[in-house]
DNA sequence: CGATCTACCTGATGGC
DNA sequence: TGCCATCAGGTAGATC
């Protein structure tokens, strides 16, 4: 479900839903499967219980809230996780919450994960950039122009990969998966599998700024909901950017330039959909 | 080394 | 109605 923009999205309504509360207690209902990289419950509840959360940050796809102990609590929300706000205790718990945060001026978060590919864990704050390794190894953040884009394509050929797997790449750009690889390649007009040592200057240019345009135009739409609903903000609502996807689920659809049909094929073993025409 | 697979899970969907 | 196969936003680890 969520990539980067789903998850900036997320970020977004936390910092002004949960910035500044204080967290009275914490619940691991059922199993530990969300918080299995502690061996305890308490390992994970009790640096949290009595603390304030003071920032929302995101790595990627991972989000990071800071506490006033000096601690953080990193969050991964897999292929269908949800955070979500509860305003009282007394709303029904939905299937699957996994870990409730409540706060001491009222109201919960509430983790929700049916497939349980997505975890919390704490950690001191100093450490997540420098000692838990998916996070040391991401690549550059996409949303921020740190990177010039005679730069990005000295690292796009030097990495001698095929474009999708290569956005796909947490370690060389942080945040995109398979929604918004196919979405950026057609707005760049690059098929998945061209190798990126093969780019002219030209095409480099164009990914550069798909990149760059796709996602920001996703999180204006406050991401993209699928046909299964799984993906919804803080308050329940879902985005709305898939009204304005070209290509990903649109198989059999006129291509938005040429009007041919998107194609479906696969990339390893990701759907992966794309115009045979535009994107060569 | 990179490319490709498999495992981890639940749930929705479609064919028979 | 049920049973089975397939597929789904991600990632790590095994295997070739």
């Amino acid at each position: 479900m969520p990539e980067l923009p789903e998850v900036e999205v997320m970020r977004r309504d936390l910092e002004r839903e949960v910035v500044g509360k204080r967290i009275k207690s914490v619940d691991v209902p059922g199993s530990m499967r969300a918080i299995r990289r502690h061996r305890q419950r308490k390992l994970f509840t009790a640096p949290l219980e009595g603390c304030k959360i003071t920032a929302v940050d995101r790595r990627g796809k991972y989000l990071v809230l800071t506490l006033d102990s000096g601690d953080a609590i990193v969050v991964h929300l897999g292929m269908a996780g949800q955070l979500r706000r509860a305003k009282t205790a007394r709303e029904k718990m939905a299937k699957h919450t996994h870990v409730v945060i409540s706060f001491s001026q009222g109201g919960q978060l509430r983790f929700v994960d049916p497939r349980t590919f997505g975890e919390m864990f704490v950690t001191h704050a100093d450490d997540v950039d420098k000692e838990v390794e998916e996070l040391t190894h991401l690549g550059y953040n996409p949303l921020e122009t740190a990177v010039s884009w005679d730069y990005f394509g000295e690292l796009v050929r030097a990495r001698k990969a095929k474009l999708k797997p290569l956005l796909m790449d947490q370690k060389f750009i942080a945040g995109i998966g398979n929604i918004y690889s196919d979405e950026i390649l057609f707005t760049a007009g690059l098929r998945w599998d061209r190798a990126s040592e093969s780019l002219s200057p030209e095409e480099v240019r164009r990914l550069y700024r798909a990149i760059s345009e796709v996602l920001h135009d996703a999180v204006k739409y406050r991401g993209s909901s699928l046909s299964d609903g799984q993906y919804v903000d803080l308050f329940g609502k879902p985005g709305e950017y898939q009204l304005h996807h070209k290509v990903y689920a649109q198989e059999g659809q006129a291509c938005r330039r040429c009007r041919r049909p998107i194609v479906k094929g696969k990339a390893g073993s990701r759907s992966t959909y794309y115009c045979e025409a535009c994107q060569v």
